[in-house]
DNA sequence: CTTGCCGGGCG
DNA sequence: CGCCCGGCAAG
């Protein structure tokens, strides 16, 4: 197998182990899911919350599009939702379900709970339960919250704040909530939102229906399918260091084997503790796929990875070494090596130490008729003695006895 | 987490 | 057989 190395071309910039993506999405679903804090009013006209907001008859509120409310209309009190509230001249418009039509009302027209001495038709009492509408709002807050925080990535929980620009691009303030449009779904699909919205929403809401779609399939279409990751999912480790793509199972083999190869030779002052953590990435591997299957000679399917380095510009396509595992392996958490694994090294110092260690690439060798053995007890017992490791550190592994360079018993500082 | 080293692969 | 390293287990 060849090795190709391009060690004189070596990035630069460090960065953070995740990739950014989260935080985006974060970002712009943060705005806009829900008015909790009453932010995006144009004019200081307070945002109904739902909030203790269930008196007959509304002043100085404003409305959401889509908002459930009450009017009378036709002798009879009425569902309806809002379409559109002009608190210019205080007029809402109402598409009442039922009815199908829509119409007009003053705001002080405008109940945000039923009177409760009708009768109510009973698809009313479908979609109105009988509890209070505060309860029922606080519900679909609590609704929302929970959309707003599935919309975000795991790496930012933040209250959902204020948002001091003025929104909605130009239309007149009624527009601005328009991002509950999607929230209020419990009152059909209402005329078409204000237009910023609904690119907003394309933006944000696919990570949603992702995530829900595939609980869904687990739930509806799995097999007893854990839904736990630990169980369906192998967690496995990728180096990230050029032409390496070493993949490794455990924390610890990764860490040695950045340590040890990769970083080894750095000189010790430089070497921060803990770099290592830079250098390799999480990535996991569906149970599901056969891993490696006996008989199949090609390595072929490249590892099949996701997420894509933070970096936008094309960083040296240098072919990460196939020498992954013929298996599907999803990267997960992305760290960019390519910033700078050599931040401070001077290039050319040990680089044919490194090629020489480049991509091990061994063959998947499955044969392994022998079964696990059972551990032997004969583990030799730790010994207390410093070993060459500790004494000379990995800086100076060239210092180690044989024994501790192959990592075996150590034969200088024996116990 | 770090460390020591066994088991096993490779040339 | 020399060399190397993944993974395990102890600490």
């Amino acid at each position: 197998m060849e090795k190709v190395l391009t060690a004189t071309v070596l990035p630069r910039s460090r960065l953070g182990k995740r990739s950014p993506l989260g935080a985006l999405v974060c970002n712009s679903s943060a705005e806009g899911l829900v008015d909790i804090g009453g932010h995006g009013d144009t004019d200081g006209v307070p945002v109904i919350s739902g909030i203790g907001a269930g008196v007959h008859g509304v002043h100085r509120v404003k409305l959401h599009p889509g908002q459930r409310v009450y009017v009378h209309c036709g002798g009879q009190e009425r569902a309806g939702a809002v379409e559109q509230h002009n608190h210019v001249d205080n007029e809402v418009s109402i598409f009442i379900q039922q009815l199908n039509q829509r119409v007009h009302r003053k705001l002080e027209d405008v109940w945000l709970s039923p009177s409760g001495v009708l009768a109510h038709p009973v698809s009313l009492s479908i979609d109105v339960p009988k509890r209070s509408v505060e309860s029922a709002d606080m519900d679909e807050i609590m609704a929302a919250m929970v959309l707003t925080s599935l919309s975000c990535s795991p790496m930012i929980q933040s209250p959902v704040h204020g948002e001091p620009a003025p929104v909605s691009n130009g239309t007149d303030s009624t527009g601005s909530e328009m991002s509950d449009g999607g929230y209020w779904s419990c009152d059909h699909g209402n005329s078409s939102p204000a237009p910023s919205p609904p690119d907003a929403e394309a933006d944000r809401t696919p990570p949603v229906d992702d995530g829900l779609d595939m609980e869904m399939d687990q739930v509806l279409f799995d097999e007893p399918a854990p839904r736990k990751r630990k169980n369906s999912v192998k967690v496995a480790y990728r180096c990230l260091w050029p032409n390496c793509g070493k993949i490794l199972t455990t924390i610890v083999g990764m860490k040695r084997h950045i340590r040890t190869l990769h970083l080894g030779r750095q000189s010790e002052q430089e070497r921060c503790q803990r770099e290592e953590d830079f250098y390799y990435t999480e990535i996991y591997q569906d149970a599901e796929q056969p891993a490696a299957p006996a008989g199949s000679g090609s390595p072929s399917s490249p590892s099949h990875q996701r997420s894509s380095p933070p970096t936008p510009e094309p960083l040296q396509p240098s072919p990460l070494s196939q020498s992954a595992p013929s298996s599907i392996w999803q990267v997960h958490s992305e760290h960019s090596y390519q910033a700078a694994p050599f931040r401070r090294r001077s290039v050319s110092v040990g680089e044919q130490w490194l090629q020489s260690h480049s991509a091990p690439s061994r063959p998947p060798h499955l044969a392994s008729v022998s079964p696990p053995r059972s551990h032997c007890a004969s583990r030799r017992v730790r010994g207390e003695a410093k070993k060459c490791r500790k004494v000379y550190g990995i800086e100076h592994r060239d210092q180690w006895c044989t024994a501790c360079r192959w990592k075996k018993a150590c034969q200088r500082f024996l116990d």
